[in-house]
This record gives structure tokens, C-alpha cells and sequence, in this order.
DNA sequence: ATGACTGCCTCTGGCAGA
């Protein structure tokens, strides 16, 4: 069972890129971010049309995350993070598909730090690690995924320096996810390349794709039950690459049935 | 190097992204 995360940085705008990745690649489950879309906008027929059903939470300009599930209808579990019931935006969404739960999220970017978008962004994390811890108490095969960004080590980023002032790796932000590593969840793309090189992201300023300028922030954790069953993971790094692509590359991790 | 690019919803320039 092959699960998936993608941020595409706008559905409309990566509507062809984004069937094509789906028909080359048929993920099992394919988790969006950054659909930038209202709910009555998203394009679920599209989807149908090559065999995908659909769950989504958007908003007007940003955010937005989505959950596609291969010949099943994804089952609704969660729709948005709990913990604050002021937080309006759309970054949180859980299904289960073909016994697998699957937790689909596009954590706060926190920059400028210090300021009210990087405090909000270290809330949003403890909340977070509060569902996460009751996810784990379910003892079943459960993946969070998506855009956490957050990279989690100096060796996730091409270059420690060009960073150092980013909410990205910040030491606040890395001990946040660390924390939710140590309650017991395998960061699957991590335990198959310990070290390090591996990009999920390259800016789209200042030739950042062509000089390999990039670092690794889309992550796939995977519960006890879900880590038993790890076969691969991966970055489908060539859509990274192409016209008109997401300054994001999808990231997969394959589980045994 | 106060640089760079892209998408969104238009107050077609300002914000957000990372």
C-alpha cells in the first residue's frame, strides 16, 4: 500500500501536473497541501475520472489540504487540529483508508521568527503531538504526513548557514518534532537515508532547483504498527523538475498489505 | 545583494510562501 504526500502550491494552478503525477505514479492514497482553494472549487470530478475519491477542507487563497484515496471513498476521522477552537485555518484532515489511518497536515511556516507566526506555529506543534499521542493509544497502522515544515537536522538542508534565521530550523521548532520522534513515531524517510541529503523542497528563487539547493521538510511518520510493516520510501524527485511544477516534490512510503 | 520566483484574488499590487 503505497501512501503519498504532495504540496502543490495551488490546485488550480497544478491541476495537469498534479493528474499526471496520480496516473504515472497511482498511489493508494495521495494527502495534498496547499490546495489554496474553496471548498466549491475543488475539482473532485477530475478526480473521478481517473479513479480517485475525495475528502478536502479548503479556504479562500491559502491553505487547504485534501485527501485522495484508489478506488475507495476515504472515511472522515478528523477535520482540523483540535485543541483551539479560534484556529480557522485549513491545515488538518484525517480518513482511514483500507485499514490504515491516515493524518494529512500543512503545518505553519512560523517565519518571520520571532513574531505571532512562528509563536502560532509552535502552538500548532504542541497540538499536534497532543492528537498524535492519542493516535499512538490506538495502537493501529496510522501515518501523519504532509508539510511540516520543519527540518529536523543540519544534514536535511544543503546549507546550514543560508538558514540558520528560518522558522524552518529553528532550535524551537526542531525540538518540537523531535518530541513527537521520541513519543515513538518513525520518521520513514530518515530511518532509510540516516545520512542525510535527501530534499523534499527547492525554492524557486535563485536557480535553488538547478544548483540542488534544498532541504528536506516533507516527512511521513509512521506509528509503531504502521513502522512494522515499512517497505520503501521515497522523494519522486523529477516532478520537482518539470513545467510548471510545485517548488515541492511528492514524497511515498510503501507499506506491506 | 534591500536581489532572485510563483500563486492567489484581485484594491493587477500586496500578501504569503519557505
Amino acid at each position: 500500500m503505497k501512501i503519498a504526500s504532495f504540496n502543490i502550491n495551488g490546485i488550480k494552478a497544478r491541476g495537469p501536473r498534479l493528474i499526471e503525477w496520480l496516473e504515472e505514479t497511482r498511489p493508494d492514497v495521495a494527502c495534498l497541501q496547499e490546495i489554496k482553494s474553496q471548498d466549491e472549487n475543488f475539482p473532485a470530478k477530475d478526480f473521478e475520472t481517473i479513479g480517485y475519491r475525495a475528502i478536502w477542507h479548503g479556504q479562500k487563497g491559502f491553505n487547504g489540504v485534501a485527501i485522495l484515496a484508489r478506488d475507495v471513498e476515504p472515511v472522515e476521522m478528523q477535520r482540523r487540529l483540535p485543541g483551539d477552537d479560534d484556529d480557522e485555518q485549513a491545515r488538518y484532515l484525517e480518513a482511514d483508508v483500507k485499514g490504515v489511518r491516515v493524518c494529512n497536515l500543512y503545518l505553519p511556516n512560523g517565519n518571520p521568527q520571532p513574531g505571532p507566526k512562528f509563536d502560532y506555529k509552535l502552538a500548532w506543534m504542541k497540538r499536534l503531538r497532543a492528537r498524535m499521542q492519542v493516535l499512538r493509544e490506538l495502537e493501529i497502522p496510522c501515518v501523519v504526513l504532509g508539510d511540516f515544515n520543519v527540518i529536523p537536522e543540519d544534514k536535511d538542508v544543503w546549507s546550514v548557514k543560508a538558514m540558520a534565521s528560518d522558522a524552518l530550523m529553528q532550535p524551537e521548532s526542531r525540538d518540537a518534532y523531535a518530541r513527537l520522534l521520541n513519543d515513538g513515531w518513525v520518521d520513514a524517510l530518515n530511518t532509510l537515508n540516516p545520512r542525510g541529503g535527501v530534499w523534499t523542497y527547492w525554492d524557486y528563487q535563485a536557480g535553488a532547483w538547478q544548483r540542488d539547493h534544498g532541504f528536506r521538510i516533507d516527512h511521513l511518520l509512521l506509528s509503531p504498527q504502521a513502522a512494522d510493516r515499512l517497505v520503501a520510501a521515497g522523494v519522486d524527485k523529477e516532478y520537482r523538475g518539470r513545467e510548471k511544477a510545485s517548488d515541492h516534490a511528492p514524497v511515498w512510503v510503501e507499506l506491506k498489505e
